[in-house]
DNA sequence: GGTGTTCTGTTATAATATAACTCATCCAGG
DNA sequence: CCTGGATGAGTTATATTATAACAGAACACC
């Protein structure tokens, strides 16, 4: 089993320390959007997140949770799921990584996966005179533990 | 260059052998939003394709269009763009491809570009347990024009 | 001629995302 | 001090993308 309190310790420490760095600031808003997609340990759409900021009276109007995760994507401390319009803490911050997410169709688990880069994208992009800028690598499928329940 | 006609032609032909062996039929819409997306050569919105059907007079509401696509994507005749929510004609249909796609933000054409399986995804999967049924590969950046234009 | 199947037409609405403007705060330069 | 720029939040309204639900046409099979 995983020490979530300690991962999401970690991880927000993490982002403290990359925003100081980056002189930019993790403000109430930000920083309560990040633990909730931290707490969750899953993806959620972009107004399940709003829903809980509401209950807390933190913003109450999409932009601000829109706003939030624009930032948090661009700081590299969340990324975000096309196939599902969803949004999800990274899993592995700080680890310079390309994301690479399985996406499981029955229990909607999220596995985040740590990759190397120069895979097809790279090769193909190379082939064509393509200069890469971001990437997005996504299998949808049936997880271990849906598999051995069926 | 690129003889477009006769590369609808052989795509159109592709689609109608492969209805007939598959006992599915291709009908006047399903055959038009294909027609469509072989014309334009780039991946349109749902609603980009509605237009043009309702100008033609062939079914003037969303779900047209999307029944539509959803058959000619199931077919394997057509793929979702997921980073876009657009959709384009298989470039390279019947040729058993896993699709990668590069977009160009600037001039916002896409490159789909055939691979072989077994990427990162795949060995991703492995490690998981997790079984694969589809997969999203997608690269935003600029194409080798627009490199060249600045 | 009934009966199931497939496809289309239509209305309405859900879900996701952004534009545009306002206001508060902070802080560096004068 | 006080002021002008920068940043972020609040708010209203709206754009964009997608689906639910049901009715009717067309056809195929028995
Ligand atoms: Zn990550
Ligand atoms: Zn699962
Ligand atoms: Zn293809
Ligand atoms: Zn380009």
């Amino acid at each position: 089993m995983h020490d979530h309190d300690s991962c999401i310790r970690a991880a927000l420490s993490h982002a403290e320390s990359h925003c100081a760095r980056e002189g930019v600031q993790l403000t109430p808003v930000r920083r309560r959007v990040l633990e909730i997609l931290l707490e969750e340990h899953r993806a959620l759409g972009a107004y399940e997140i709003l829903d809980r900021l509401r209950d807390e009276g933190l913003g109450g109007q999409p932009p601000v949770v829109y706003r939030a995760l624009d930032f948090l994507i661009r700081a590299g401390l969340v990324h975000r799921i096309e196939t599902l319009n969803a949004f999800a803490a990274c899993a592995h911050a700080g680890e310079g990584h390309v994301p690479v997410f399985l996406i499981c169709r029955q229990c909607r688990h999220v596995i985040e996966t740590p990759a190397p880069a120069g895979g097809q994208l790279e090769r193909a992009a190379e082939g064509a005179g393509f200069a890469i800028e971001t990437t997005v690598r996504e299998a949808e499928g049936l997880c271990a533990d849906c598999r051995t329940a069926a």
